[in-house]
DNA sequence: TCTGGGGTCCTGATGCTT
DNA sequence: TCTGAAGCATCAGGACCC
């Protein structure tokens, strides 16, 4: 989808048409998510500074991100996507491969399909632009699809791919960015076509095994990778940028409490336990700290991720002033018993998941806002601080 | 005050087990 | 009983993607 979170706020809200806009939290410390293409111009684009992009283009509106709005237009986009294969894959809210294998005597040849995608999802969303990318493999088609914006359609046939990526810029490249890019440059690469006549083994040497290897199949057009409809989370995280830089171990402490329901939250909600934890710091220089560690037994339980998050901070040793705190679970399998493992029940362990579960509910009847309340209370009631939240202790009291 | 939040994959070091 | 090698799991960090 072309400038998607823009182009969903200037669907909706009329009087935003035609105009700059920036899509990004309001707050100092944010970047921007999406810049519609009236903003461009201005050398604004994803990632940016607020602050800077605010300078950048002063007459920008600021909108903040409507993230379960754009997830419900992704969702029909997605439907639309299924109409014309069984075999999407999602890469983002905005963003998907179809395999088109198959379907040319039912759908017509590749540029026709590409054209009545592009109108399905304009005529489904009421008037939202996707440009699409065809070829033969999804690397290709990919690059295709970025060379296509906005509202294009690019097909690239298959014994031509090669060329047509050959005088591409190297950061075109899955896999390749700033840092990359700057050392293919120092050997003097400059384009796909230089990385696909290099010698594998110097580009290995170069850039280690894998991505060397990797690069070298990519540039001639060599992808083997299939379109993978649905794939398992390897792992679930949450994170925060603080509003100032601490070095208090009781903020992040609190940060963590808060990050670790949000992630048993979801691990619930998807089914899911974890076995390992892993705490992520990133200092006011933003060099990131991380620590990690395995449970003894899996878990989608808050106050557990907490405690492991608790003893992995007293891992870091004294801290240096952060900026961002953030938890994540990974190593996770399906959840047995709702997340109860028979084997650890002592009645505790039954009551904190039971409380969990109800603020769960609150969640759902409520909205976030009432259970970081509860959880916040909860916290302090640990400290001592709170009132005695027992009343919770089923979740049906709630 | 100029740098988010969700992830994936890879690498090199280390330590344990066989 | 000691030693070394191989294989594996874990850990921290880094680069990248949207």
């Amino acid at each position: 989808m072309d400038a998607f979170y823009a182009a969903v706020e200037q669907l909706d809200d009329p009087s935003l048409r035609g105009k700059p806009i920036l899509v990004g939290p309001p707050c100092a410390r944010g970047v921007v998510l999406t810049a519609s293409y009236e903003a461009r111009p201005y050398g604004v684009g994803s990632a940016m500074p607020m602050a800077l992009a605010r300078r950048r283009c002063p007459d920008a509106v600021v909108v903040p991100p409507r993230f379960e709005r754009y997830q419900e237009i992704s969702r029909v986009v997605m439907r639309v996507f299924r109409e014309f294969s069984p075999a999407v894959e999602a890469l983002s809210l905005d963003e998907a491969f179809l395999d088109l294998t198959g379907t040319e005597r039912l759908l017509g040849p590749p540029e026709a399909v590409g054209r009545r995608l592009k109108d399905a999802v304009r005529e489904a969303t009421g008037g939202l632009d996707v440009s699409v990318g065809i070829s033969s493999t999804k690397f290709v088609a990919k690059v295709a699809s970025g060379h296509a914006k906005p509202n294009g359609l690019v097909v690239v046939p298959p014994h031509g791919a090669a060329e047509w990526l050959a005088p591409q810029p190297i950061d075109r490249l899955w896999g390749v960015g700033a840092k990359t890019a700057a050392r293919l440059q120092a050997l003097g690469y400059e384009r796909i076509g230089d990385i696909a006549a290099a010698d594998p083994d110097a580009l290995c040497a170069a850039l280690g095994g894998a991505l060397g290897r990797k690069l070298h199949a990519l540039a001639r057009a060599d992808d083997p990778r299939e379109v993978v409809p649905s794939r398992e989370a390897k792992s679930i995280g949450s994170e925060v940028t603080l509003e100032s830089d601490t070095r208090s171990r009781e903020t992040i402490a609190f940060h963590l409490r808060r990050e670790a329901d949000k992630v048993a939250r979801r691990l619930r909600k998807a089914g899911l336990s974890a076995r390992g934890v892993r705490v992520k710091l990133k200092r006011a220089d933003f060099k990131l700290l991380t620590r990690q560690r395995m449970l003894a037994a899996p878990t989608d339980i808050a106050d557990e991720l907490h405690r492991a998050a608790m003893s992995l901070l007293d891992a870091f040793g004294p801290l240096p002033p952060i900026r961002l705190v953030g938890l994540a679970a990974f190593e996770l399998d399906r959840t047995e018993h709702g997340g109860q493992a028979e084997w650890i029940s002592p009645r505790t362990r039954t009551r904190t998941r039971a409380l969990e579960v109800t603020l769960d509910k609150l969640a759902e009847r409520f909205g976030e806002g009432a259970v970081v309340r509860a959880s916040a209370l909860r916290y302090e009631e640990r400290l001592g601080l709170g009132p005695n939240l027992d009343f919770l202790r089923d979740p049906e009291d709630a």
